[in-house]
DNA sequence: TATTGTTATACTCTATAACTATA
DNA sequence: TATAGTTATAGAGTATAACAATA
């Protein structure tokens, strides 16, 4: 049987980012499966949990997501219990977690964690340290 | 102004191969826009270019893309005439390029090596040889 | 029986424009 | 004037289920 050949993709390496970004991004969500939450919503959790009376506008900025994408976010959030918003003036909101919202967080904490752990484990160990590095110098 | 504390998600190497491939794709997608084409569309393009009579359901299985989500891709390139569908038998069909998805594929390939180029001169020198194998070792 | 191509459908993420109210 | 929150909308990618025709 005739295999595909791949090249030039197969020598790429923005087509293996997005390979192994796509690939890690599907583990992950499957993690967050077990607390019921997706990954965009964690991210929030976890982002509230370390920024005491954080806007929804802060978040947006922080998590390079639109502002206008962060209404249904806050909302999904917020219609389960876990997170509540408080007046700060008449014009802004701050997104704190309710207690509920702590305890996933927590959870979502140690989920996350651990696949971090997987993650790198995956890698090589000469190539390990140069992972991080290598990404952070592509993400404008 | 207080700024907001990202952590734990500045120091996951999960979270910077996300936004690293958010990066790089939205990058990628701006110059193929100069050949009026997707990121997929020009993957397509590159696998038959490489790959005479190759069918539909094998591009699916070279790109990871659903056999279902080929049919408006395939549709698409084939309704501006960069390609055309030959019958193998009364069930399978080669796609190729015609004659101008041929000069396409060919432009689509200039922008993507030099946009390859560019990416990997971003990555300072001392990491820039682990970054696709690391990588690789994270594509399942 | 398994595979190819297809239709229908739905969910997620992302993006822009424009509106209201407030700083 | 600029900002915060919001609404509406659209595009793109991805996913599953199910079907007809053919191998």
């Amino acid at each position: 049987m005739p295999e595909t050949d791949a090249d030039p993709l197969a020598e790429s390496t923005g087509y293996a980012l997005r390979r192994a970004a796509m690939s890690m991004l599907g583990d992950l969500a499957d993690r967050l499966a077990a607390i019921d939450c997706r990954i965009s919503e964690v991210s929030v959790l976890l982002l509230v949990n370390k920024n005491k009376d954080i806007t929804a506008t802060q978040i947006a900025r922080a998590l390079e997501i639109k502002r206008a994408n962060m209404v249904g976010l806050i909302n999904r959030l917020e219609s389960r219990g876990l997170i509540k918003k408080i007046p700060l003036d008449g014009k802004s909101q701050a997104i704190v977690l309710t207690p509920k919202g702590g305890r996933r967080s927590a959870r979502a904490l140690t989920i996350t964690q651990q696949f971090e752990d997987d993650l790198i484990a995956r890698v090589p160990a000469e190539h390990r340290n140069h992972l991080l590095p290598a990404l952070r110098s592509l993400w404008l």
